[in-house]
DNA sequence: AGAGCCATTAATGTATCCAATCTCAACACC
DNA sequence: GGTGTTGAGATTGGATACATTAATGGCTCT
């Protein structure tokens, strides 16, 4: 077999929700079944399966006989958010360090210090480089929960991504300083869980994802337009509308 | 919450919840669509809307043209969820007191501390009272996390309760002293937001949900049979069986 | 003219049917 | 005797048809 079978009604949940995080799909619209699935190319069977996952994901609101909207996510819904990935991965540090970390995952961790050292080598992050960036900030974070060995944890974080703009994919790009001092996090933390010392790593990982969620609200709330030029993550982020805040 | 309308697919989703908590659905089992809808008297159609639901929530494992499973959860698992639930509710705390508890949201803790106390009084937990103690206990906690004003962390502390036997619903009562501790727990957490020391609430509520879940973890490590008949919670838990650990 | 009621319409929810795929056992072959 | 293959049966995935419910627009009545 060439590709990983898969199911219609997986594949309309995996476009839904680009089309959703992507903005395609405004916050509040409400999702016509016939019209998505003639658009998608499939019968409403696949479709209200898809349906019901990406709600149960909590990227969708349902009531029942009066079909599915997309959910609105309001600045507060982001704040509530990062509160949230914050405390988990900074427990994903505390109970690696506990465990101890493997030398396999403390050689990746030095691994992908050592790309994000050389790709900020030059003094500046050229958008060429933001693909790479990226990958190595996702990879970081990754390895970290995985150390913890709670299969749940993934689970968990994983969710957190199915707010538009928290994923970690999503970086703000502009400021070479703030870049630089979380990649410093990123070493900080790599100490401190090769010296098994859990609180110190986890504090550190819960002010790196509190500040960063600090930095993107506030772009939003005093110039959305602006913030999002500079993001850079999941395809048409850039369109993303946000709800305004009361 | 008063369901007016109800779709047939609602009721096979709590129907199905329940039966798996409940341990009637067997951890790895396969379920069968026909067989279920036969059961619960509707077609596959509103049936396999359930199934997708509780896949998402993570009760069900799911492979393309495979059919579903009951998911297993080892006690690897319920530890996994307690390392979660403890810093998420430790968070709802910090938040809470930061925010500043609002008099009647005091009031509503003392009125349930209250509760608690009158329930003691006698100098034990009395199997007539486990009801409402288990009630007590329920509402303590959901009103913390709506004092933290964060929409989604009640979401994610609500999706730690699709692990068997993890839910604050259940508790442990054989031990008075221990009752007797955790709602000594309860007094000084309220104390603690209600002077707005966040840190401190937090810290007591860490403790006070990872400890349960070490007592939990412990019982059903040595004597799961044993264990379960000391367990209070969701209906039917006691038939439920446990997944050997290796 | 405005508000409320009713009928029509459109969309959702469910059942049934058909197609695709996996399971499993019998069988042939090494 | 063990292993790979193949075909029938069972089970899942998807499409379509039908039932049910909410939304809309027009109508009447005040």
């Amino acid at each position: 077999m060439i590709v990983s079978k898969h199911t219609a009604a997986d594949g309309a949940t995996a476009a839904l929700r680009e089309m959703i995080l992507a903005g395609q799909l405004k916050p509040g619209e409400r999702v016509h079944q016939d019209h998505l699935s003639e658009l998608l190319g499939l019968s409403r069977t696949p479709l209200r399966t898809a349906l019901a996952t990406l709600t149960t994901d909590g990227l969708l609101d349902y009531e029942a006989n009066c079909g599915y909207r997309v959910r609105e996510f309001s600045l507060d819904t982001i704040r509530s958010v990062f509160e949230i990935r914050s405390v988990l991965e900074a427990q994903a540090c505390r109970i690696a360090a506990r465990l101890g970390c493997s030398d396999d995952m403390l050689d990746k961790l030095d691994a992908l210090l050592k790309r994000g050292d050389d790709i900020l080598a030059s003094g500046e992050l050229k958008p060429a480089a933001l693909p790479d960036w990226r990958r190595m900030n996702v990879d970081f974070h990754e390895t970290i929960i995985h150390a913890a060995n709670n299969p749940l944890l993934g689970e968990f974080v994983g969710r957190t991504h199915n707010v538009p703009m928290v994923s970690d994919r999503v970086i703000l790009w502009d400021d070479f300083y703030i870049i630089q001092r979380s990649h410093d996090d990123h070493h900080r933390i790599t100490r401190a869980l090769r010296h098994r010392e859990g609180e110190r790593a986890a504090a550190i990982m819960n002010e790196h994802v509190s500040f960063a969620g600090d930095l993107l609200i506030d772009r939003l709330g005093t110039d959305p337009e602006a913030a999002v030029q500079h993001l850079i993550g999941a395809a048409g982020v850039s369109k993303f509308k946000m709800k305004k805040a009361k």
